[in-house]
DNA sequence: GGAAGATAGTTTCAATTGCAACTATATCGA
DNA sequence: TCGATATAGTTGCAATTGAAACTATCTTCC
């Protein structure tokens, strides 16, 4: 019989949620930030300039949650937006060097974090979840597909 | 340097809200729940009668959410609510034969869904994933405390 | 080269969610 | 025993979120 306390998508939820209110209330409070603008600003510090479309693919986002996050941390002076010569429906994405210097803040705090909540996990520990994390969630996709046929499918947001 | 693509949280997140989407579409499809309800019944199904508290305690609920989803089951005849002889501000709430009926047939589904997400993982890696799951957990609460002295907080639901 | 359909991104509207305020009951202390 | 405070649960309101509709541009095909 099914057990909720050892049900993994529970056990899943649960953690992923502890986490992520944890990590939210710090990024709000000490940067002013939301989730999808903290992995907008983490997105473009690794990729330079991207397309809001790219953006959503490298990041797990929406296209929706996307172009909000882009507004608000333009107007923020952090994110600049430029013509995309090749598209004229789309544009390129890129952080000012305010946005530059705020991601080397929030990077270390980030680490930090992370360091904070896999204290006492081995080396071995921390590769197995992230292999296991990876495995589960292309089976839940694989999985939805069978479900229900969904093209343009949004997604929710997180860390 | 933080590699988004590596960042524990970010992996987190992603694989939950994969899980929990494949899974949601799945309960309101099939049998008209929400999350919540859902979870209202199995832990219902585990208990017996309990105060809406103890559930919001059993089940990481918050006592809104628990107020509404019970809200919505009572109405569909799938749970009742009793009067607590010991405290009137509270009242007990069970599982009605609908409802337990309605359990017998979920909880096979969940079960199935579950299998399919660990389909290939032995039952070590089960059960390490569990068990990093639950001190990923412990750790991300405890540190909320330091954050933040928060004491009737809050928390966002999930499956 | 222009109509038909596809795609990038934004906006609008409805549903969900959470906080704060509220009601009702219980407990504590003088 | 009664006033003050705490607790269980609900409700109102504001903020967040997502689906669908919309605008603008691009591509295809006649």
């Amino acid at each position: 019989m099914l057990k909720l306390d050892h049900f993994l998508p529970y056990r899943l939820s649960v953690a992923s949620n502890a986490v992520s209110t944890r990590i939210s209330l710090s990024y709000r409070k000490r940067f002013g930030l939301k989730i999808p603008e903290w992995r907008l600003i983490a997105i473009l510090a690794e990729h330079e300039s991207l397309t809001p479309l790219e953006i959503g693919q490298a990041g797990e986002l929406d296209k929706i949650t996307v172009s909000r996050a882009a507004a608000a941390l333009i107007e923020r002076g952090l994110v600049t937006q430029r013509r995309n010569p090749g598209d004229g429906r789309s544009h390129f994405l890129s952080l000012t060097n305010d946005g530059r210097a705020l991601y080397t803040e929030i990077a270390p705090a980030a680490l930090a974090m992370e360091a904070e909540l896999l204290a006492g996990f081995s080396a071995d520990q921390r590769e197995a979840l992230e292999v296991l994390l990876r495995r589960i969630e292309a089976a839940a996709q694989s999985a939805d597909v069978g479900t229900a046929a969904i093209a343009d499918c949004q997604q929710p947001a997180g860390v």
